[in-house]
Order: C-alpha cells, then structure tokens, then sequence
DNA sequence: TTGAAAGCGCTAACAA
DNA sequence: TTGTTAGCGCTTTCAA
C-alpha cells in the first residue's frame, strides 16, 4: 500500500500538497492538482487513518456500550446512532459489556487510550461512579438509561408518563384488577414506571393489591414467563397486566398460553418498547412505543457537539401507545 | 492525559525505559521499574494506542460485516467473536451494511485505510467481486455464508445435510406434504438446503410439488407470512413446512394462528437457526440449530492466524435438531 | 542496563 | 501556490 511520500515523489510534489489535494484544503492550482489525483489513482492510494488520527489527535471512533447485543430493544438506536455517525465520518465501536465490570473496564480504558473520542452509554448497570469520573474527562452522552445525580448529558423519555398512559389504557378498556410486572427497582426506568402505574391506579381509584406487583431478577423471556406463573397461582389473580418490557410481555403472554387461558380474553397484557417481535407474537402485543431512532440520532449528536467542545443539553422525547391485539 | 515523555520526565529515565516497563520488554533494573511505575501511577499514564498502531503499523480491529443488526441471527457468532478478540487483545469493529454497496465501501474503505486489521465477513449478499480483490491484499475470512468461487477461507455447516435431516424428522413424525418456504436462491445457503429438502423428499419417494416451495424476497416476518398465506390458499396445500429461517418460520406460524388452524395439528412446520426467539413462539419452534458462538470463535481465531500470516484452511461444523412443540 | 535518535504517515505553521 | 519542517506518541535499533 501506497504511501504519502510515494504520491508525493511520483507527482513530482511535496507531501504537504499531497496532503492538500486529499483534503481540499486552501489553493492547489488546476494543474498540480491534476498531476497529485493521477497519482493517487495509479498508485492506488488511500491516506492512513493511523497517522492522520495521530496527527489531528482524534479517532474519528464512537464507543456504544450496551449490556447485550441480542436485546432487540437497542436494534433501532444504533440504527440511528450508526447513521448519524457515518454521515458525519465517524464510525462506532459497538461494545457489550454484558453489565461486566471486567468488560466495562476494558471499554472505559479505550477512550483513556485514545483509541474512540466519546461514549455513548445505554447500559443501566453501568459502573456509575467510574462513569461521572470519567465524564469529568472525556465526552459521555447517556442514552435511554441515565443517572440522576451524574452531571452527565442524557436523552431518555418521560417513562413515570408512558406508564401512566399504559395503565390508563387498561382502565380504559374496562380492566380494574391490574397487575405489574417490573424489572429490578435499581434501575431509575423502573422507579418511575412503577409510579406511572401507581399514578394511573390512584387517579381512577384502583386498589393496588401488593401481590400483583413481581419485581423479576432480569429483563429475560423466562423472568415474563416465572413472574406469570406466580400471578398466575394467586387466589385472587389480576385480569390485566403491564409489564415494563416486550420481552418480558412475551414471556407472560407464554405462560397464559400455555396455560390455556386466552390473552386479551382472561387476561389483557400490555409491554414496553415496541420491539420488532411484539409485532410477531400471537397475539400481537400492545405496547408503548419509544422513538428509538430518533433517540439515537439525537445522542449521536450530542455526543459529537460534546466533542466538539460545546454545552449541551439532556433532552426527553415523546412516548407513543401502539394499540394492538393483546388488549 | 499524560504522554510516555511526561512519565520519563517524572520518573528521570528515558521515553525509552518506560516503553520498556510498559511492555516489560528486556531487561530493565528493579530499581529503575520501580521508579517508573511509581510515574506511571502518580500521572495515571495510558499510553495512545493510536501512537502505538501507528508505529507498529496495526490497528488491533477486527471489521465484523454483517447485513442487519437487528437479526438475532447474529448475536451469538458476534458473542463468540468478541470473547475470542477481546481475549486476544483485539477489538471489534461491528458494521452494518444494509446489503448496501455504499455502505459496504465505506467499510471496505476502513482496512485499506489501515484502520483494520482484518474482516470477518456474514453478509451473504456481499459485494462479491470487491470481495476477492480484497481478499487479496488483506486477510479476510467468511462466516457462515461464504462464496463458493471465491478462495477465501471460511466456516459453516453442511446446509445441504441439515436441511435434509430437518425434513427427514418431518417424514418421520408421518408427514407426506411437505412445503418449503425457501428464501432467494441466489443465496448459496438456500440452494443447498433445497436440495437436502429434494433429497429427503426423493428418498422416500415423495412427491415434490411446485406449488410448495415458495421463494421470499427477504427473511423479513412479513416475507414469512406472506409466504404461508400463499400455501394456505392453495387448492391442495402441505400439512408441513420447512422454512430456512426461523424468523420466515415464526411468520408462518402466526399466519397460521390468525387463520384459526393449529400448529402442529393441521400443519407442522420447522425452522432453521434457533434464534433466541425460536424458544418464545406458542408453540415453540422445532428448529436446527448451528454452532453459532463457536463459528464466531473459530472465525476469529482463523482471521487472527490469518493477520498473523499463516495459512488457515476452511471448516464445516455440525449442525444438531432441535424438536419442539411444532412438529 | 540505559539513553539517543530514527521513524511510522500524516497535517499544519511558516517560509518562500 | 508550493515546499520545508516540526511534531503527534510510541517502539526499537544501535551505541554507550
């Protein structure tokens, strides 16, 4: 591969013009111009992003940290994340941290290394405290997920809202036995989740039965269908449920299959994120939809007026109710 | 951030003895290391992997090509790929190319700027001619799909043999109407799990009619669907279905569902790849499953020895039934 | 055992 | 309009 310098001595230049012609920079007159692009195709030569990047001292690379690559939930933010990013000649480095501090680790050190020019966060277990140090010296957006003391710039939604209007919804169409299934109350989504249902129950004068709200481990398809099965063996069991994800929606949906009650007869069941396969299960599944794509391009902006050097702003967008079979 | 020429300065030695220490290269006094890490860990000193890759003109990323991130398809060869990377000192380089030749050049673009080290390629509708030209000059390697042409190594299953198998168990649970739900047989993969499906029906000497097989524009839900909607409609339609992909599979079943028949009662049907999802369908999908995570470990090692400069040779691993409630 | 210095490929300040 | 040159941060050769 081709060089700098060997253009350079083929076109009978200086590498500097070399330099100047690949980056349109200030005047290079017609005829040099020519000369340089000719012997760039020749020799078939493409700059070293290496010695480019060492030079300007930036990467020109994005880290995404994310807990899993197999949740279907981030699918569409990187969509817009990657989108965003090409357009304005960065690439990203998709990392799974598997919510490992080991693997977070490694993640965090390659932006002390130079090696990636911000993070995007999406991980909820993330380290918190290594993140705001961090924060202090690097540029960090928070996407979706996002600490509440941390000084750090986030775009999220409104979730004590969007459960509120999941739960009116149930009201609406008739259900008054309502159950909630929540994901750990660690996390700050789930908190406020939990108030929107609880919001929601108070409004329309709704008793709350404490049996009918499960806190599952994690967010997998068997914690849906585990915290179904206990709702499920109460003496006195909802008719309707929210769960604060698809995934767990379909497992609970599984579970009343299998069970061979019918879903939205014996029980109405409503999810969390409009993932792709909420659209495939069978029922369809009800759901409150976020603007996933839209979540990423913002943060992949922030991120790069961050770098950039300029203040930015966390940013909450609209949730939307996907009305569908399953209620 | 402080640079190696600070942390000598600190430490009275040369730039020279901290790369050392760094890299605990040679020889270097007790004293002398002692001294240097105490810099080291006053100035909280991470050295530039970009000044580093440039001096040993490598980069230490992998490019990992795949058409969509959101087929969970991929997600444990990508597993599987990383845990092997990441334990190698390697980091990956996730690309989505949308099957888009100018997303792809884009990527391409990145190894011939030195920004990687080598590509491990899934995309089956790859760019195939930039390909080998590529593969040329960089060490490239397939996984899962590969070009039967092309002189690149690869990794994959025997997809004649697992498709025969998978219709061999329909067969043998008593079924004679067999269709198949194929996808374009551009793709290699699909022309040979069409011929394993011809081979199971040929040896025992059932009918193959035309009508059955049905050929999709993509795998999308939809395509599956859609798929099952034209056997549905057929004077004389299958009592089963082979659909090369769990995701066209699961489209099926829920065109089945809406129309009010009973899987497996009046049709069976069996996918191929048991995504995650395969386990959350009502019922579950019988299905065949590929060594995803140790296609994506060996391709790893593979790109690694070929980074290396060795000769690597191509390999084809096991495929396994999985049966479930849908046959 | 350590240091001086060259050089990886590029960009940009300065000079001509 | 173009060339010369310093330097980004590191590793490694050679010499001491």
């Amino acid at each position: 591969m081709a060089n700098i310098q060997e253009v350079a001595q083929k076109a009978g230049v200086s590498v500097a013009t070399v330099s100047r012609v690949f980056n349109n920079r200030s005047t290079v007159a017609k005829k040099t111009r020519m000369k340089v692009e000719q012997a760039i195709d020749e020799l078939n030569y493409e700059p070293s992003v290496l010695g480019r990047n060492l030079r300007n001292s930036e990467s020109r690379l994005l880290l995404v940290l994310i807990p899993s690559i197999s949740n279907p939930f981030y699918s569409d933010i990187i969509n817009g994340i990657e989108d965003t990013a090409i357009g304005l000649g960065y690439n990203i480095l998709l990392c799974e941290t598997d919510s490992n501090p080991d693997r977070e680790a490694i993640y965090f050190n390659l932006i002390r290394n130079r090696l990636a020019d911000g993070i995007i966060s999406m991980d909820p277990s993330v380290n918190k405290s290594k993140l705001i140090e961090l924060a202090g010296q690097y540029p960090i957006v928070q996407c979706s997920e996002f600490d509440e003391g941390a000084n750090i710039s986030y775009v999220t939604i409104n979730n004590e809202l969007a459960a509120y209007h999941a739960v009116k919804h149930l009201i609406k169409i008739g259900q008054k036995k309502i159950g909630l299934i929540n994901s750990d109350e660690k996390f700050l989504y789930a908190r406020e989740r939990r108030r929107g249902y609880e919001k929601a129950m108070d409004e329309f004068g709704l008793m709350i039965e404490p049996d009918w709200i499960y806190n599952t481990a994690s967010l997998a398809f068997e914690d849906g269908k585990l915290a179904m099965r206990k709702l499920l063996d109460l003496p006195e069991r909802p008719t309707a449920v929210f769960a604060v994800s698809d995934i767990l929606a379909i497992g609970a949906l599984k579970e009343i299959n299998s069970s061979g009650l019918q879903v939205p007869g014996d029980i109405a069941i409503i999810g969390f994120d409009k993932i792709a396969f909420s659209n495939m299960t069978h029922p369809t599944l009800t759901t409150v939809s976020q603007p996933m794509y839209k979540m990423g391009c913002i943060s992949a902006n922030m991120i790069m007026n961050k770098i950039k050097g300029k203040q930015v702003d966390s940013i909450i967008l609209d949730h939307e109710l996907v009305i569908r079979e399953s209620t």
